[in-house]
DNA sequence: GTTAGTTTTAAACGCATGTTTTAAACAAAA
DNA sequence: TTTTGTTTAAAACATGCGTTTAAAACTAAC
């Protein structure tokens, strides 16, 4: 176990950009949490940016195979009457059980994965989202195509509103989740998880991505 | 117009915000835009963060206001025959409004409203979430007490969650919402504005609102 | 016109950050 | 044991930040 320094290194990242962002997180705050010298995260990863990259491709690599390898099985096996709402939100539960299945590997990945995809949408520019399109992007596409198919009355247009809508309850849900888990137990002595969460949004989803359209488009 | 600088510093330092979030951007920067002193941010409002104060008061005061007073004129002419789905999209639609009031003042005010709302629910601690619950949380407090009659069904945990995620919804909606209009116009050549996703995600929250709850409470 | 109070300006301060450097410690092969 | 390459260590570096200071400029009342 030679290099379990990196390996502390990503771990202590992960744990506090998942609380406190990328930027309000300190090397010497990872470095200290990590019992690893300050110099040791750019000798491993050449930069702060690096090291970031690095805490989030951990996650995106198996989130994305998951994610395809379900998706792809889903297809294969695929009852040809979809159009209803049962397909609907079996499609959305495959999401939800990839975000599960990386969770379990690394704790406070989900909540670097919703802060990473709210920093990607809050820079209009967009580096970072096309970064992450490049890098990433085959597996969400493939997500969104299916999708696609069981919102056939919209536009393509009215579906990408939809989509990113869908996606505010999935994100707003994991960057707050350590909070709100923390209200819940306290205010209503429920032992939730971020687990049950997940299953939670499914329906919600559905429901959403199946609203009347109304707006002037 | 003695304190012009005042203003031309919210004015500077809502659009930075709102673009960039709260520590990303320098006073520096906000004061170079705003062609003001460095200095007279600290004279002025006497810190950075009295200055973020000053930003979100400048709009949380009317948005709340406007809110309450939208609820109040609703909960008198109140049909009693509500639970129907139609009721609930009338609520939601007065926060909608609400939004858009405060948006015609301050053009970037909702953004800046986006990223207060997440960094206080990023915070597990949450000083931010007690300080605006404090200040303003009367008239959400309102709103949700209204919203609650419309989802009897639910126990008040399941309304909790169910709230969060409609927040969900609109949060990243607003703090997306330059970079998805910008996506949308370049994508689909069409020209949407902030007003018009607000009343699109009206019935989508509605519907988010009424989905079924499967989950193991 | 002088004065008193307010605002603006330029410069500096103290501090925390990411990064680099240089040497020491270590590991494994010759 | 010596040597070679890799990893760790402590210290310093450069930079950008929020903030403070002290003097200048301005405003308005007397």
């Amino acid at each position: 176990m030679t290099s379990s320094t990196i390996d502390r290194i990503l771990d202590a990242a992960e744990a506090e950009f998942s609380a406190h962002g990328f930027v309000e997180t300190s090397l010497r705050t990872i470095t200290s949490k990590a019992k690893v010298n300050l110099a040791a995260v750019n000798y491993h990863f050449g930069s702060k940016k690096g090291l970031i990259q690095a805490v989030t491709d951990r996650f995106l690599g198996p989130l994305t195979q998951n994610l395809h390898a379900q998706l792809s099985a889903y297809e294969k096996s695929f009852s040809k009457s979809h159009n209803d709402e049962q397909e609907l939100q079996v499609l959305l539960a495959i999401l939800a059980r990839s975000c599960q299945h990386v969770a379990q590997q690394n704790h406070h990945s989900l909540a670097v994965f919703a802060r990473l995809i709210s920093t990607a949408y809050s820079q209009s520019q967009g580096h970072l989202r096309k970064h992450l399109s490049y890098q990433y992007g085959a597996s969400f596409l493939y997500f969104m195509k299916l999708l696609r198919k069981h919102m056939p009355e919209m536009t393509d247009e009215q579906f990408f509103w939809r989509f990113h809508y869908l996606l505010g309850i999935l994100v707003f849900s994991l960057s707050s989740s350590e909070a709100l888990l923390a209200i819940c137990e306290r205010e209503y002595a429920s032992n939730r998880s971020l687990d049950q969460i997940m299953v939670d949004i499914v329906p919600v989803m559905a429901s959403a991505a199946q609203a009347p359209i109304i707006g002037e488009f």
